[in-house]
DNA sequence: AGCACGCCGACT
DNA sequence: GTCGGCGTGCTC
């Protein structure tokens, strides 16, 4: 009986979007397994594509010819029982294609790219044979960057069939090799081999011992080398004479942190809270029991600690564990003090790496080499086997959203993997997300309760300066009077201050006093960015640049001024106001090129510099003992935006910046500038109350039907005519009511905040709901329908659970 | 996606 | 007349 085989096929559109059916052919009949990457013919002609084996049955019930399997491009699935199920299970939740979930899921390198080449199948005339082929019989064939004309001549020769198309599916994914030896003889024939050597072959005589003591093993030339302290020359003599051959072997393109991990770390003691904490964890690993675990912590309680030794005890039962970190918290002080419990244990999976990087660490993972897994929210589809534990560090940060397709939350991806290998999940925060903790209320998750910093450190004292008052004393700055004492204080007592900008929906614009023009991206409804490093005006939304304007393109003023606040124009006034101060500031223009970010923070914790000055960036993760003085210049400019989380957002950075003061011995202080110094986020991430906030906060998302008291469905509709996208989403909002009647709130259409980027205008929808059976059916059907929208340039995108809404 | 097929305008 | 523009439909 002939073998068949299901393939999603790498077409991500929505008509491809089921498996297809193959023959198996006769070679591989029951060798090729679920989840293995092979390359197919598809569609007409012989071009081929990747597709990934979703299933295997004896008959097919497609009644066409089937084509067959092209070639399998490894012997190992990449995809295992587990992760094919979780693909299917977040391309319905997110609305997305299932072979988008499979490819997020998967290291880049396992992305295939195509290559045509055309080939000489008949007679052509010299001058085409010269020109477009050079003389060969076979060239690449890339239309899009060969001229036009070239691309017709060729085209025209396939018509007359005297060349054809061929496809070529290419693997990325090549493990990196380095030399190896392996010894070719017998113990006893090196010892016959030693006699025939004279007495001054002193270097060969070496070798041969060493041969010896490797037989049956291949070594790295390089690793053989620096054991054995014999040259390369005598090695290459070895070769020769036959005693040893050189063979490619394969080598991890590891991170260099990983490398060096000799001093292990010991465990730290607990203190009777953390010590609850982890038997609480321990418990569930035992018992195999799938619950989650809210760790509710101030900062400088010692979570990661109670995640260590929880990961410790997983790993005691024989099982593998995943901690997920922001990216932006991912900085080498976490990730050595993971390696230095668990040494080679640990795969590191973050955006810092490289392709090749990446791909080694997710294939030690696969092999079962790593058992613990760190990384930010991708490192979520870790293909580790008989996972006894998840965590989520930082459970509320936003970034463990993916803000493009699949928009799957890392949360939600760590409850199914958690719930599918029977394992306990800890979600942990100072601060954590309303809907978790509302869990926790409800217990649905378990609560636990880190109250005490470590050392009994205090906490940071907190003022609030209200900067209204401010300006009645002098005239505008970004500094209050207050901050500046501060700075100069702990300048002359030699320690540091971290100031914080909060850039968001802030930044400096230009404008003509004149006539009060702004100057606006071409292409987004946005004013642009004046970019002092780079002397340019930039659009944040698309990229667009142009120069800085010294008259004004509108009346011709010279009265052209910047307003606004940058991080550069702060760093210019703090420089005039306290000139003795060394100033490193942190921000997306001097973190751009790769290795900036460590190398700025190192040079902060080596006190090359008294004020490490940035946006949210330096909110989290770092833990400097020498900062003293935290001060936040703007807390209040998320406030004002028209997003129902926004205090929840302004209360989370409060509290996560405060916690870098005054670590170790010294008493920290914070302080906090604002216009709203009454607001009570501002209030109460002054007094370190999350529980208050938390009070307040869902009564207010009670009263206005938000989250977590309903859920939210965000649609989104663009096109570069405003009317276009304004009429479909006008219907598709017919449409749902329609269907929904009174179970669900509708909220909109209405256009976008920042209504044009890229030249597209967008307009959304948001929907708000307690039950959404019927929803999703409607906006899976919306999904299939959207296809025939976009041949019209309209986009659609669908976003369960959205984390903006501006 | 990427390819073929088919229908219209503007050139050798 | 034909070449080539793109709108449409399909891929086991």
């Amino acid at each position: 009986m002939a073998e068949i085989a299901q393939i999603i096929v790498d077409v991500p559109t929505m008509q491809t979007n089921q498996p297809y059916t193959y023959q198996v052919p006769e070679e591989w009949q029951h060798q090729i397994q679920r989840g293995m990457r092979v390359t197919v013919p598809f569609g007409n002609g012989s071009r081929k594509v990747q597709g990934f084996v979703v299933g295997l049955d004896e008959q097919s019930n497609y009644d066409g010819e089937l084509k067959k399997i092209d070639s399998l491009m490894e012997l190992t699935p990449v995809l295992n029982e587990e992760l094919l199920d979780l693909s299917k299970w977040m391309a319905n939740e997110t609305f997305a294609f299932q072979i988008t979930c499979m490819h997020t899921m998967l290291p880049n390198l396992l992305k295939a790219k195509t290559t045509k080449y055309l080939k000489l199948v008949d007679e052509v005339n010299e001058t085409d044979f010269d020109e477009l082929f050079h003389g060969l019989e076979e060239i690449e064939f890339i239309p899009e960057s060969m001229p036009k004309e070239t691309v017709s001549r060729l085209l025209k020769l396939k018509k007359e069939q005297k060349v054809e198309i061929t496809y070529h599916v290419q693997n990325r994914a090549k493990p990196k090799t380095a030399v190896g030896i392996s010894p070719l003889m017998s113990f006893e024939q090196f010892e016959e081999q030693r006699s025939t050597l004279t007495a001054q072959a002193k270097a060969q005589n070496k070798l041969l011992s060493y041969l010896q003591s490797i037989i049956g093993q291949t070594i790295k030339l390089s690793d053989a080398r620096t054991n054995s302290k014999i040259s390369n020359a005598t090695f290459t003599i070895g070769e020769q004479k036959g005693w040893l051959k050189k063979l490619p072997i394969e080598v991890y393109r590891t991170p260099i942190e990983l490398q060096k991990n000799s001093n292990r770390e010991k465990e730290l003691t607990l203190n009777t809270e953390q010590a609850d904490a982890v038997s609480s964890i321990t418990d569930a690993i035992d018992q195999k029991q799938n619950k989650t675990f809210l760790l509710e912590g101030v900062t400088g309680s010692g979570k990661t600690e109670v995640y260590l030794q929880s990961i410790q005890n997983a790993l005691n039962h024989n099982q593998t564990a995943i901690m997920l970190v922001p990216e932006i918290s991912l900085t080498p002080q976490i990730v050595s003090r993971v390696e230095k419990r668990f040494g080679k244990d640990v795969a590191v999976m973050h955006s810092g790496l490289s392709n090749g990087e990446k791909y080694d660490e997710w294939r030690r993972i696969e092999r079962g080499e790593a058992h613990v897994v760190v990384g930010a929210r991708s490192a979520i589809f870790a293909p580790l086997k008989n996972i006894g534990l998840i965590i989520l560090d930082e459970e509320h940060e936003t970034s463990y959203k993916q803000d493009e397709t699949p928009r799957y939350h890392a949360r939600e991806v760590a409850k199914w993997r958690a719930k599918y290998h029977n394992a306990p999940l800890v979600l942990g925060s100072a601060t954590p997300s309303l809907e978790s903790r509302a869990r926790a209320q409800k217990n649905v998750y378990q609560q636990l309760m880190l109250t005490h910093r470590i050392n009994k450190r205090p906490m940071p004292s907190v003022s609030v300066v209200d900067m209204r008052e401010e300006l009645k004393h002098h005239t505008e700055s970004n500094f209050s009077t207050q901050l500046l004492e501060e700075v100069q204080t702990r300048i002359s007592r030699g320690e540091q201050t971290i100031l914080m900008l909060n850039r968001r929906g802030y930044s400096s614009f230009i404008m003509c006093r004149d006539c009060g023009f702004v100057l606006q991206c071409p292409n987004c409804d946005i004013s642009l960015t004046l970019h002092m490093d780079t002397h340019t005006m930039k659009c944040h939304y698309c990229g667009h640049e142009e120069p800085i304007p010294d008259i004004c393109p509108n009346c011709h003023s010279h009265q052209i001024r910047y307003y606004g606040t940058g991080t550069q124009k702060v760093e210019t006034e703090l420089q005039e106001k306290i000139p003795e101060a060394r100033i490193l500031r942190m921000d997306v223009d001097t973190t751009r090129r790769k290795g900036m970010h460590e190398k700025i923070l190192r040079q902060f914790g080596h006190h090359d510099a008294d004020i490490l000055l940035g946006t949210q960036m330096i909110a989290k993760g770092l833990d400097y003992p020498n900062v003293t003085l935290v001060g936040v210049l703007n807390a209040d400019t998320g406030l004002g935006l028209p997003d129902f989380r926004a205090s929840e957002h302004t209360f989370q950075l409060l509290t996560q910046v405060s916690g870098r003061a005054g670590r170790a011995d010294k008493p920290g202080q914070v302080i906090i500038q604002t216009y709203n110094p009454d607001h009570y986020a501002i209030q109460l991430a002054k007094h370190h109350n999350f529980e208050k906030f938390f009070e307040i906060e869902m009564q207010l998302r009670h009263r206005g039907n938000y989250p977590p008291y309903y859920y939210t469905t965000q649609i989104t509709v663009s096109h570069p005519e405003e009317k276009m996208a304004a009429k479909t989403i006008f219907s598709i909002g017919k449409f749902l009511q329609d269907g929904l009647g009174q179970e669900c709130v509708i909220l909109g259409p209405t256009p976008r905040s920042i209504a044009r980027v890229n030249r597209r205008y967008f307009y959304q929808i948001v929907i708000k709901y307690k039950h959404s059976n019927k929803l999703h059916e409607l906006l899976t059907e919306l999904m299939q329908r959207s296809q025939k929208l976009t041949k019209n340039k309209i986009q659609i995108s669908i976003d369960p659970d959205p984390q903006y809404f501006i």
